[in-house]
DNA sequence: ATATTATAGTAATAGGTATTACTAATTCGT
DNA sequence: ACGAATTAGTAATACCTATTACTATAATAT
């Protein structure tokens, strides 16, 4: 068995004794870099007792003590649905811990009786704020206890808007993918969306809309596709679209998954991605994107940006008491160009 | 903007003052369900008071006083590269929370310095113990300064097993695969392993071998293929085993990203799944496993079961104050039946 | 009637740190 | 040489809770 160092006992009245000093001067001689005049000697000496012994502040009574925990709190109804979707918590992670704070995960598992217990778990380890995060881009409830603490919606937004929170900004990324193929010199363009109502379905739709207006490619409600969002509804709609007597050139798929399925429906028609039919993804999931034959052209959505977002508006709100305007903040999702295109 | 109640500054000295008692009784009233003699009426009026203030204990504090902190690092070399990973956490999470433990995770990134200041960060904070996760089954050396407090290694191990860990029954899986094949009266089997020298490869290896000596297959090196374990390899390996003068009619794939591949060679030589050719992944990786056409039999990785044991043997090591010693406890993965068999 | 026991509490303290308010000794200014 | 200012610290306290040790009153036993 391992010699188990037992240094995590050591408390700066230890440290204090050690080097012959009050525990004060071992509390300024750690923290306080300047304040009172606290001689190099003796400022040596107490630091080599902090090392000699292995002291490590206990943050706890630091915590209780400053009447800050330096954790955020971070709710999510699931982890990486997408394995993308880490990044995530990599944005926000990276965000926190320069700001010297840390972040306690909840994994809801979207139960909402959970999700109430969670919070106030939280509230009572005296989190100083809590990234509320999904999944998917969409709007949520969230429980009426978040009004205590300040919180930033990740991914998600509240009808009313008056809870801050950062999403994709599925409009432009709609546009972009489409403009993409437009430029490519594709007028006839498939799109085949998901049928749930959410943001990205809608806001897709949207930006596909207005880039064909742009380019004055008139709007035709028959290439527009909808189905679930999954390999299966891909290969459907592929079939579907590419059947038409004026069959698209290109197809924009509500996401990578979909386009995976639509790969499959093109082979079977032996049509050859990208001359008789490019193909335009959405979410950039490696997995897939990167290696399908040939690798998808896609969106990436800012996972990580919006987790550093979060956290860092976040250290905003605290660090303004005052703090009121709550906004919504969307980030473009970026074009990723690889083959099918 | 929301009225946001300030709550979170009651103590359980204001309660007491609320209900014309002491702090300790109401301490007594919340924690102790009988040591003292505590009448229903003065009972109901603390809990009154705890009610109307919005009174939540402040675990902080509580931690101190106790020296419990009630929280377990969750520290990782990655979060999710495979979307079911997040189940390694999940399990642990259930297991924790259920004996009131909460996690923070910490995302290292793969990064040493980062790995050694985080655990540093941890032990500050005063966990009460780590899981040091890994998202593939992985030889690793931990900072030394983990010795200093009670770890399980979750998916990894240390060379010399002198610590918990649990990870994946590898040989096994390799075993049960291969056995599946067999049983479906395959006899030449292939095998595209991957290149890296991990416990996967040797023992997926030894587990195929093991099931051909029982089936008293002779075992032929030329089945074994070695590529990358991603999509192109398992192209590649497909390609060159279907390609073989005795071509075989089963292939055993490293994982399900390799038998993505396999299946576009599959299509390309005009074979049929499985009609031609049997295959055969592992990981269960939803995205692709379950939507590939035809959908792909694989063996799954006990993630959940991996995160649970390794949060319940944590409890365990902590409740015997004299445990020594560690032990690697392994998992078997299941069997997840398809169409592609 | 007195001693004993049960009832219904409370005061004081510890847990480890940061910070305010203070002191004793030395140095400086004139 | 004497007060003022600087140097080098320290004592005491607050943060909030759990717990030990204690008290005062009422009920019971003999």
């Amino acid at each position: 068995m391992p010699t188990r160092k037992n240094n995590r006992n050591v408390t700066s009245i230890d440290v204090a004794r050690h080097a012959g000093v009050s525990q004060t001067t071992v509390s300024f001689v750690l923290n306080n870099e300047d304040t009172p005049n606290i001689p190099e000697e003796t400022r040596q000496r107490v630091l080599d007792a902090v090392a000699e012994l292995g002291y490590r502040p206990n943050v706890l009574a630091q915590s209780l003590r400053m009447k800050r925990s330096g954790i955020f709190g971070f709710v999510t109804d699931e982890i990486a649905i997408t394995p993308h979707a880490g990044k995530i918590f990599e944005g926000a992670q990276d965000v926190a811990w320069e700001n010297g704070k840390i972040l306690i995960l909840v994994n809801t598992k979207a139960k909402v009786d959970l999700e109430k217990t969670a919070i106030d778990l939280l509230l009572g380890r005296q989190v100083e704020g809590i990234i509320y995060a999904t999944m998917y881009h969409r709007p949520v409830k969230p429980p009426m206890v978040l009004q205590e603490i300040p919180t930033v919606l990740l991914d998600c937004f509240v009808e009313d808007r008056h809870m801050p929170s950062v999403v994709p900004d599925e409009y432009n990324g709609g546009f972009t993918a489409t403009k993409y193929l437009l430029d490519h010199n594709h007028s006839r363009i498939g799109f085949m969306n998901n049928t749930d109502d959410i943001p990205a379905t809608t806001g897709r739709l949207e930006g596909y809309k207005a880039a064909l207006e742009a380019y004055r490619v008139p709007f035709k409600p028959e290439l527009v596709y909808r189905d679930e969002s999954i390999q299966e509804g891909g290969y459907r709609g592929a079939m579907h679209l590419l059947s038409l007597e004026d069959r698209p050139t290109a197809l924009f798929c509500f996401n990578d998954r979909m386009a995976m399925g639509a790969y499959d429906a093109i082979r079977k028609l032996d049509l050859r991605i990208p001359e008789d039919v490019a193909v335009m993804g959405f979410d950039n999931q490696d997995i897939i994107a990167a290696h399908l034959y040939p690798s998808l052209s896609t969106m990436e959505l800012p996972h990580y940006q919006m987790g550093s977002w979060a956290a860092q508006h976040l250290l905003d709100i605290l660090s303004q008491p005052d703090y009121s305007s709550p906004i919504q903040h969307k980030i473009e999702c970026q074009l990723v160009e690889r083959e099918s295109v």
